[in-house]
DNA sequence: AATTAATTTAACAATTTGCTTAAATAAGCA
DNA sequence: TGCTTATTTAAGCAAATTGTTAAATTAATT
């Protein structure tokens, strides 16, 4: 698409409007980019429940995962790394164990998301 | 993926926890599903700008956005859809300009994310 | 040293996503 | 009525996603 103004030739347009949206979106380019990317990690159904047990139970390895998600480990092992490339969890090793937590840096993103989570909460 | 027991033995994993992980997922099943979906669809670059825009500017027409955003109008309105069938975003008529806008049902959700673009909000 | 267990990695197939281009709708206007 | 404009829809395609299975790592155990 070289040429956008074939696209809408409108007279009402108000181009200061567009002028302006299009700047403040240049200013904050980088925040979309990376804010796009932890909601496509959490857009996953999978990858939303992992965020979610390990913000309950503070920390979980892939095994665990794979018990309680009722899928196979290398499936969950992949997942695990998404996250933990985007910085969104980290890990500690114990033995042969694994153990995976969220990182703090996210959690003002990731945390708020899971009120809208209707849990029975009393049940704790 | 048949027997799941096959997967970890250990001897460390805690059955109880395990168990009611389980269960408080399949209390909020439907959440999850639900919410994953409002996640993967602001999860998109573009999408997550459209949005932002939406909240920003009140209503748009998808020829705004094309301008806005420098992309086709096809390619607009295919996204514009995807939020319109998930329930996200409402349109009106007005002539041959349609006018889409944010519902009110998801501003819980889309709301909050947009405190996470760091926009120099002073300008305005 | 050999075996077992937890995890990751790699290769692959099926599905989904997101754009492009062209055609179809629908509403104003000459 | 015929033309222009705003928008949607449809078909096609390349790239990304997400699972599977098999092989590779790594660490404990016998």
């Amino acid at each position: 698409m070289e040429n956008q103004d074939i696209n809408c030739q409108r007279i009402f347009a108000n181009q200061v409007q567009i002028q302006n949206c299009k700047e403040n979106l240049q200013l904050a380019d980088e925040s979309f980019s990376n804010l796009s990317q932890v909601l496509s990690l959490a857009g996953n159904e999978v990858r939303l429940k992992i965020l979610f047990l390990l913000d309950k139970e503070s920390e979980l390895c892939p095994c665990d995962l794979s018990d309680i998600l009722e899928m196979s480990v290398p499936a969950i092992s992949q997942h695990l790394r998404k996250l933990k490339d985007a910085n969104v969890i980290q890990f500690r090793k114990e033995g042969q164990t694994i153990f995976y937590s969220l990182k703090s840096n996210h959690f003002s993103i990731v945390k708020p998301l899971f009120e809208h989570i209707s849990q029975i909460e009393l049940s704790i």
